[in-house]
RNA sequence: GCUGAUAUAGCUCAGUAGGUAGAGUGCGUCCUUGGUAAGGACGAGGUCACGGGUUCAAAUCCCGUUAUCAGCUCCA
């Protein structure tokens, strides 16, 4: 007999090589039908892991976050013994869970069309509807390669074979007429996966490499009820309509234009007014914090790209004008990164250990060539404006200034409301990254990394490590966003250089006389002005904070007599600063009142003879209300101060 | 770059077995002098993304290009 500590600590015996389903059955027939898989000491196991010693076992259902990914897992295998009754000589990938449900990756003759999928989904029904048992079994790698040659699966094969050495069985799982090579866990039972929707189907490549062959990806999401299915697709509806790219080109952000290239948006008032306005601030607070403003060329001969090593590691990346492979006449490249011109400010004449830490910062416009398929309203572009510094320090004030630099981006981040759904991300090398990627040696990066995980584990942050993500010239804490789609990018980047001072013969003379190499920070405040924009957009779902809403207050007259009133409030509102228009179309109140709040202005006021006579005005606000007859004075002293105290 | 989808009025979309297009909204003018998400009338506005091909005839079919979307790969 063996003893099992329950949920709220109850401890149970059970006969030795119990498994978890059995427990779950023994205390209801309801928890066993929920169960999705279990927590065996902490550890995500499988339902039918005999029990051997005594342990801990906590039973998880869809409403935990393994358990859901159990579930859509299992979901994943339903929808490939789908697609392998329907289409017999489909060849299978891989088909795991993710964030927001599953997917499974298919080698077949011709992609899946819409219809497809609804075939697909139908058949996944009927399995769903059969009940049938999951079962799990082991065989040793040479048996498992023979029956899965047998059974025509290559890219299986493949995936055996790697595991083929480390001496353990591999373990599959079948269900009715499909079997499959898995690691689990799995659900017990086809029966749970009461609703069911196939989302996508797009082009993937085998192992994530554009080297292999494209299979053709189905992506689905599954719940226990029909109604957790309804409620979801609801929230994706709901997420779509944040959607900057579609808001954003509404609320007249931006727009782009097909003649003037992809990645390459155009800014239209209101976002440019707001770009502006984070790039003032931005450039106050680092000038506060004790940076200088660098202004350097948009692009270079190719020499200087040689010496930064961006020539020989990034020249795909790079706008190329003239022929890069005639080495007589001039080329040039517009710049993709600051670096190797804001350097030149450091070595215009000898520098001292007394100047540093220098710390240089540029609003600074990149051009980088990005693949045609990957750009994305403003997050992904060609041309982006970002607040680069770099940092040139004596190795003992790194800590300092690394602190100081990730200081800065939360605080900016923590303005613009972006900060609560960061996480970072320490941005590591891959020594064994095949594609020249790569500046300086196994010992230098090793330096670099250590120097970056002691500072990050002093400060006590919580991350993730990302390998072969780091910059070809060190090693990064990437701040990372995600957008109303769960998509990630990079928000802010704070990266360790210990290569590029050389290259470029930066050097100081410390105390001793020497002559001695610094240590670069190559960091933004706040990132690419554009993807910040962007971000922002979802995040207030278009209603701007009030000190960066390119219209502030919006005056709405009744009638044409009480224009005047509205003019000279707008008049005084404006001589403060505010950003105000009046309204003074020759309409009625309600469609004033909706066009207003269709382009989300935070404040109306309108005007009627009531608020004429009484010298007050009767204030909308998105965020407080409606507040009849408030003296105009009352009103001034409250957007100031939401101005001033930059209230999200 | 790859896979798939899409491109009709400023916007959201109809439409045509191939015979040069329509709604709502927005825009303009006029009427209405109106109190909190659409008062009324009239009007303007489209090379049906661009370039080829097939055809008596192409916005519609075919090919190519460009752009947009979802994903992969890549990246701030």
């Amino acid at each position: 007999m063996i003893n099992v500590e329950l949920k709220g600590g109850t401890v149970k015996e059970f006969e030795e090589n119990i498994t978890p389903a059995e427990i779950a059955k023994s205390i209801s027939m309801g928890l066993y039908k929920s169960v999705c898989c279990a927590k065996i000491d902490g550890k995500v196991s499988d339902l039918r892991t005999p029990l051997t010693t005594d342990c801990k076992v906590e039973l998880l259902t869809f409403d935990d976050n393994d358990g859901k990914k159990t579930f859509w897992h299992t979901a994943s295998h339903v929808l490939a013994q789908a697609v392998k009754r329907l289409y017999p000589t489909a060849k299978c990938g891989i088909g795991p869970s993710i964030d927001s449900g599953f997917y499974y990756d298919f080698d077949v003759e011709k992609p899946f069309s819409q219809d497809d999928l609804e075939k697909i989904k139908a058949e996944m029904k009927k399995i769903v509807k059969t009940g049938v048992e999951i079962n799990r079994f082991e065989l040793a790698p040479a048996d498992a390669v023979a029956k899965l040659t047998e059974m025509n699966e290559p890219y299986k094969v493949e995936l055996v074979n790697e595991h083929a050495d480390n001496g353990e069985n591999i373990s599959f799982y079948s269900q009715g007429d499909f079997t499959d090579l898995c690691a689990g866990p799995h659900l017990m039972n086809v029966s749970a996966l009461k609703a069911i929707e196939l989302t996508a189907c797009t082009g993937a490549y085998w192992r994530g490499d554009a080297k292999n062959a494209q299979l053709c990806r189905v992506y689905g999401v599954a719940f226990p009820k029909a109604s957790m299915l309804e409620e979801h697709l609801k929230m994706l509806e709901e997420a779509k309509s944040r959607d900057h790219n579609k808001l954003g080109r509404e609320l007249e952000y931006f727009t782009t234009v097909d003649y003037v290239g992809q990645g390459l948006p155009v800014l239209l008032p209101k976002g440019a007014r707001v770009v502006q306005l984070l790039q003032r601030w931005v450039e106050d607070v680092e000038q506060s914090r004790g940076c200088q403003l660098t202004k350097t060329p948009l692009f270079a001969k190719r020499e200087l790209y040689k010496i930064s090593g961006h020539w020989d590691h990034y020249l795909d990346g790079m706008f190329v004008l003239g022929d890069p492979m005639d080495e007589e006449k001039e080329c040039f490249a517009l710049r993709p990164m600051t670096c190797p011109f804001q350097y030149q400010v450091y070595l215009n004449k000898q520098r001292s250990y007394r100047d540093l830490p220098m710390r240089l910062t540029e609003t600074s416009t990149l051009f980088r060539n990005e693949a045609s398929g990957e750009m994305h309203g403003l997050i992904r572009v060609r041309q982006f404006t970002i607040s680069e510094g770099h940092y040139i320090l004596r190795p003992d004030q790194l800590e300092e200034e690394f602190k100081g630099c990730l200081e800065l981006a939360k605080y900016c981040l923590d303005t613009v409301g972006l900060l609560e759904n960061c996480t970072f991300r320490f941005s590591q090398w891959d020594p064994e990254n095949k594609n020249n990627k790569y500046e300086g040696t196994r010992e230098q990066w090793e330096e670099a990394q250590a120097v970056m995980k002691k500072i990050l584990d002093n400060i006590g942050l919580d991350y993730e490590v990302g390998i072969d993500e780091a910059a070809f010239y060190g090693p990064k804490l990437d701040i990372q966003y995600k957008n109303v789609f769960g998509k990630e990018d990079t928000i802010v980047t704070i990266q360790i250089d210990m290569l590029l001072a050389e290259k470029f013969g930066m050097y100081y003379i410390d105390r001793d006389g020497q002559k001695k190499l610094p240590y670069i920070i190559h960091r933004t405040s706040l990132g690419c002005y554009e993807r910040t924009l962007a971000y922002m957009i979802e995040r207030f779902a278009g209603v701007m904070p009030l000190w960066l809403a390119p219209e502030q207050v919006r005056l709405l007259p009744i009638k044409e007599g009480n224009v005047d009133y509205a003019q000279e409030i707008a008049n005084r509102l404006t001589s403060l600063g505010m950003r105000v228009t009046v309204d003074s179309r020759d309409e009625n109140i309600g469609p004033k009142i909706k066009s207003a709040r269709l382009e989300r202005i935070p404040y109306m006021l309108v005007i009627g003879d009531n608020e004429v006579s009484s010298n007050t005005v009767t204030v909308r606000s998105r965020k407080k209300g409606e507040i009849p007859n408030m003296l105009v004075d009352e009103f001034v002293a409250m957007v100031k101060n939401e101005v001033d105290t930059k209230e999200k």
